[in-house]
RNA sequence: GUGGGUGUAGCUCAGUUGGCAGAGCACCGGAUUGUGGCUCCGGGGGUCGUGGGUUCAAUCCCCAUCACUCACCCCA
């Protein structure tokens, strides 16, 4: 059986029930966090105007877009959130009371090679906040990542969270190499995205690269590098100067996050600057602290973005936090959660005899709000036990000829073993 | 794109210096005419990824090909 039409696409995953019990799992921890910060759900196509998404920055998640033309239409599917968040607000700007919570989860795409931690489809977990120019936005933000890790069963330092800001560095290259050229700072940022991964020299090197996005001297690029070699705040002065609002906020940040007691997982980091074009001000990103994995989530803000697709500026800032990095973390860490099914009653009658007792019976259960399994077909009653047993159920309720002569059923506790009877009459 | 690893039962895998294909789990039946989770006994199930080659004989050796996977490259 040439299998090929039996495995999904690469880079897209089934969802057996068990797998999606315990994605469900992770949603309700999603969903129960984003709940804790009184943030509301919302939800959009999977499916946008590929204008939405196509930026001119050199971003790897705008190159690796699914996407394609139907009826004249460019169309595309999403591949990140913040982009059709970004529409639903300023399609109602004039009517929204701000600052807004919003919150989603849901299923992304790219188109790229996988590696571990990297899928062509995976889900997100989305928090945003809009109309908050202060870091008392991104201190709640922070404040939930961290709740959600601690609520998932991992140990403190397990993962902590780098933070940095693009207005700091944005404010230091516009005095020095960006001076005639501010547009640079996006397309730079996408850049030095990439120094833990290829190193300090290849991003001198494309930074420095005439025919490049960014186009400096090489001692221009050395000089940006060396910017990003600081790893507090005290280093980082010295780039902001006195004065600096970005230093500013910084500080304020670390504080409100000392305030709640998690300083020791929030680290400053002068290379962060993520790799998405639109963040303006701090951006940040969870990583392992054993330093195997792939950033868990990240996120930043982004106060032009709406601007940029025509609206009226609305400060924002916001996280992505998506499910397979994490999950990865917690195989690492032995935490993957077993997930059991649960049925709260089997109801099982010997032949069709009983099956109109048997339904009217499940019917009155239902109506109660448990969750109810009649069996089909007239097995043995030694199966019904074997896969109610397997199947989690609480209890089966058997209705055999004897039973019904005398208007009851008999009730089987599986937890327990013991076993009564029941009236039959309501 | 480069390199490595792996494709054998529904699942996890073993195996043969080339000689009719195995285990555990799962499933089905029985011990237990209407009582699960333990135990025992029995059973069904595989063109050994695909195509070709060598050979009396290939799951095993050779070539090709596809798929999965890891690392690198690249990067949300």
């Amino acid at each position: 059986m040439g299998g090929e039409i039996l495995q999904p696409p690469r880079g897209t995953r089934d969802f057996y029930p068990e797998d999606l019990r315990r994605r469900n799992w992770l949603f309700d921890h999603f969903r129960e966090t984003a709940r804790l910060f009184s943030f509301e759900e919302i939800d959009a196509p999977i499916l946008e105007h590929a204008e939405l998404f196509t930026r001119k920055a050199g971003e790897e998640i705008v190159e690796q877009l699914y996407h394609f033309e139907l009826h004249d239409r460019h169309l595309a599917l999403r591949p990140e959130m913040t982009p059709s968040v970004a529409r639903m607000v300023m399609a109602r700007a004039g009517g929204l009371r701000l600052p807004l919570r919003w919150f989603t989860v849901t299923q992304n795409w790219r188109y790229e090679r996988m590696t571990r931690g990297r899928l062509r489809e995976h889900y997100q977990w989305n928090m945003d906040v809009w109309g908050e120019p202060g870091v008392s936005a991104e201190a709640e933000l922070i404040q939930a990542i961290f709740i959600l890790l601690d609520r998932l069963g991992l140990p403190r330092g397990a993962v902590r969270i780098r933070v940095n800001s693009r207005a700091l560095l944005e404010e230091s290259l516009r005095r020095s190499v960006l001076a005639s050229r501010p547009e640079a700072f996006a397309p730079l940022c996408i850049i030095i995205d990439k120094i833990s991964k290829i190193g300090s020299d290849a991003v001198v090197g494309l930074l420095s690269d005439p025919a490049g996005t960014v186009a400096l001297s090489r001692s221009e690029a050395l000089e940006v590098v060396a910017m990003l070699d600081a790893r507090n705040l005290d280093e980082a002065a010295r780039l902001g100067g006195e004065g600096s609002q970005a230093l500013a906020d910084l500080r304020r940040l670390f504080d409100l996050i000392d305030a709640i007691g998690r300083a020791d997982d929030l680290v400053f980091d002068a290379s962060v600057v993520r790799g998405l074009a639109y963040y303006t001000g701090i951006v940040f990103e969870a990583f392992d602290a054993r330093g195997l994995l792939r950033a868990v989530c990240g996120g930043g803000r982004y106060d032009r973005l709406l601007p940029t697709l025509g609206g009226k500026a609305v400060p924002a800032v916001g996280f992505g936090f998506g499910d397979v990095v994490i999950m990865e973390l917690l195989a690492d860490h032995g935490l993957t959660p077993e997930i059991r099914r649960e049925i709260d009653d089997v109801v099982f009658g010997f032949s069709e005899e009983q099956r109109v007792a048997a339904l009217a019976l499940a019917s009155r259960l239902r109506e109660q709000g448990r969750s109810v399994q009649t069996v089909l077909g007239t097995p043995k009653l030694k199966k019904v036990l074997t896969d109610a047993g397997q199947d989690g159920a609480r209890r089966v309720w058997i209705l055999g000829p004897d039973e019904l002569a005398r208007g009851v059923a008999t009730v089987r506790d599986l937890i327990s073993g013991e076993q009564h009877e029941e009236s039959l009459a309501t």
